[in-house]
DNA sequence: TCTGGGGTCCTAGGACCC
DNA sequence: TCTGGGGTCCTAGGACCC
């Protein structure tokens, strides 16, 4: 059996384990920038707030329901995230963590323990050691692990943990399940699904499996095979590095000035070549795209973007970034307000395995002690010790982050103080 | 005023090989 | 009227996930 564990509202319990006068009230997190509700508490859902909403809709009801709002803290959620997954490995040889508030667990072989009450532990130990509640689901295939979960969360008999265990179960599960909340199904199958009169996973079960191959490629019918308890995915046990590595942001305000950019470009190039050094990989494309603000109608829009071959693979921030200086000269566009932009590195390969080239100028050795260092330095020290002169010291571009609570658990001078 | 960021996999089609 | 067969690699675009 697998089971998938996920953490309840996760952002919004991050939030409240520091602020527990926060319990039993609606809490909302946002996106970068102060955009979007990218998180909400269970009384947050209740007032009707759904997920992705941009936060200036729905300013009445924030008011009128004194809606807790938090800017997205990253810091805090990544460490509470590894708290949590080093809790849940004590309880599986095999983990896969999936997303930052999801991992499964490997339980084939546990034939002599009771589920359900290992399950009930692992949730009462998790919320012990981290203050995050989690919901479990177990089945036999991820795919139905899945569908335990939201069943876990949503069914309050259940107490969290939700365990497929026989066919009676799994089709009656199935038959309540709505085919568009399947895990691999999105909005388009969806509507594809609803077309052919397929509307709970049951039917979607049902349908022919040469016409989900057809319309829905050989992913679509690798979800139906595991809704039929069929193992299609394996767990991933192995981290494999990225094939792509993105650094992208919206800025707080617009901006038309080409140096403003070109300090935001080499910002988000750095850390792309950091993220690079991290996986011991090399780029060898690297594209750079800039856009303006869509929902600014009255404004004139340009968006477009670029990819530069690379002579040589590399993940040396200097080099990276005057080829990233090369790509913003050719698509920037004097006159035009920008709002965001973006560097992803691709074509990556494993630094041991770059092709050379006769008339490389670059003296790799050196440049990579140099990234060695440079990354040593920022560890120990943050990560804004060292960096390029290109990046910038204004920061002109940055976030808009108003609601930002403290990094509790990984700077000291957040550290919370309890006075007598 | 204000609308996120970072990924993966699969397929079709074109270019190319012998 | 006839004009092979079997393949690989690459890319763009579309689907999905959190």
């Amino acid at each position: 059996m697998f089971a998938l564990i996920d953490c309840n509202n996760f952002y919004a319990s991050c939030e409240r384990v520091f602020q527990p006068g926060l319990n039993g009230k609606p809490i909302i997190v946002l996106s970068n920038n102060d955009g979007c509700v990218v998180a909400r508490s269970n009384e947050a859902k209740a007032l009707g707030i759904k997920m992705g909403v941009p936060v200036f809709q729905i300013e009445g009801i924030v008011k009128q329901h004194k809606v807790s709002v938090f800017s997205s803290n990253y810091a805090l959620y990544g460490d509470m995230s590894r708290r949590v997954m080093n809790t849940l490995a004590t309880f599986s040889p095999d983990i896969e963590i999936y997303s930052i508030d999801e991992a499964f667990l490997n339980f084939d072989g546990f034939v002599h323990c009771d589920l359900e009450e290992y399950a009930r532990r692992i949730r009462q130990i998790v919320l012990q050691i981290t203050g995050i509640p989690v919901s479990i689901g177990i089945a036999h295939t991820k795919t139905l692990a899945k569908m335990a979960n939201y069943y876990a969360k949503r069914i309050p008999d259940y107490g969290g943990v939700c365990i497929l265990e026989n066919e009676t179960q799994r089709t009656a599960l199935l038959k309540n399940m709505p085919a568009g909340e399947i895990w691999g199904i999105g909005r388009k199958y969806a509507a594809l699904l609803e077309k052919h009169r397929i509307f709970t996973a049951w039917e979607f079960t049902r349908a022919s499996p040469l016409w989900v191959r057809k319309e829905m490629t050989v992913v679509g019918l690798r979800v139906q095979q595991e809704l039929c308890n069929l193992r299609c995915n394996e767990l991933e046990l192995h981290t494999s590095p990225k094939k792509a590595i993105c650094t992208s942001r919206s800025f707080g305000c617009m901006t038309a000035d080409f140096g403003i950019m070109y300090e935001a470009v080499a910002s988000f190039t750095a850390q792309c070549g950091y993220k690079l050094r991290k996986q011991s990989s090399c780029a060898n494309l690297l594209t750079l795209f800039i856009h303006t603000n869509p929902h600014r109608t009255e404004l004139p829009q340009h968006a477009e973007s670029i990819t530069l071959t690379l002579p040589v693979a590399t993940s040396d921030t200097g080099e990276l970034c005057r080829y990233a200086e090369i790509a913003l000269k050719k698509i920037f566009k004097e006159g035009y307000h920008y709002k965001k932009a973006g560097v992803i590195v691709s074509g990556i390969v494993d630094k041991g395995e770059v092709q050379g080239s006769l008339f490389d100028e670059e003296n790799r050795t050196k440049n990579e002690k140099m990234m060695e260092t440079l990354d040593k330095i920022n560890l120990r020290y943050g990560s804004h010790t060292l960096k390029l002169a290109a990046q910038g010291f204004q920061k002109k571009w940055k976030l808009r982050q108003e609601r930002l609570s403290p990094a509790y658990t990984t700077r000291w001078d957040h550290l919370i103080e309890i006075s007598g």
